[in-house]
DNA sequence: GTCATAAAGTGGTAAAAAGTGGGATAAATA
DNA sequence: TATTTATCCCACTTTTTACCACTTTATGAC
């Protein structure tokens, strides 16, 4: 069973980070996460927010990367983009340091929001985050066809 | 198992060359390398920026190219600009000494980034950086399809 | 409901580690 | 030999980590 559906992060709430980028993890996440093998979270960029996974489950999208073609140039975007902004943050006193170059590419300031997105949660900030949810719900009716695709 | 997933290059971090030429390593990188049998890199050019390889990796670099046919163009181009470019730079006090050389190819100033690449590290000056990676934000979403045909 | 208790979240200080810069000696190159 | 380049060593600055303490929110008994 890759992740069992109770194992799974949901759920939106308000959370401020510190002068220090410091961030509490929201207990119900820590609850995901006692019952894995190992506790750290793996955060990483992706357009205007971070995305935050397990670490073991992000071993598992390393794995599929690793073996990409050494010169490719879609892998090499992918790798550049996405897999190289991931910083293991292990849970210390139930927070993790969000390091600074992270929080500047998601601009991040005091107020920012956590957003569960089942195998992984995003962490954005307020403003940005009302602006995106804005988005989303107009954007909700225009998207029922390629959803029934998806067999939803 | 060539290479397990705890011990491959990820993270972007600011570092600052010397004036003589020094890059310190930080870290995270510094502990995978002490887990391999030799700790030295192995520093190279690509495109706008240096790629460096743990010792042990380059190695298998290069016994696949030493069995490529002798006269193929692609593998002469292969090897006169990418792989001729190698050199191996010792750990010394936690850097290593970037020849002017190739800090010269990869336009290097004082700022310079050092972004994992999973089985390498780039080595980017900072304001390349920036708009290599503005450039890979913008291809990002049109890589999908290349993306998942590689099994992503 | 109110109160007491516990849990979750927030903020700051002090110590340790990582990263940076520079001078003195040694080695290499011309 | 003179000049440059590399190496070693030490000192300084910045960042990270560990620890402690306070505030706020949730929980349960009454």
């Amino acid at each position: 069973m890759e992740n069992p559906v109770n194992d799974l992060f949901e759920g939106r709430s308000r959370h401020s980070l510190d002068e220090k980028g410091r961030l509490a993890i929201p207990a119900r996440f820590k609850e995901i996460l006692k019952r894995k093998a190992d506790s750290s979270l793996v955060v990483t960029n992706l357009n205007n927010c971070l995305v935050v996974f397990a670490r073991d489950d992000w071993q598992k999208i390393k794995e599929k990367a690793v073996n990409l073609p050494l010169f490719d140039s879609a892998a090499n975007i992918y790798i550049r983009y996405f897999i190289s902004g991931a910083i293991e943050c292990p849970l210390k006193q139930g927070r993790i340091l969000i390091p600074s170059n992270l929080r500047e590419l998601a601009g991040l300031n005091k107020e920012v929001v956590l957003v569960g997105h089942l195998t992984r949660f995003e962490i954005w900030d307020k403003a940005k985050w009302d602006e995106e949810f804005e988005r989303a719900k107009k954007s909700f009716p225009g998207i029922s066809q390629s959803l029934s695709d998806m067999g939803i």
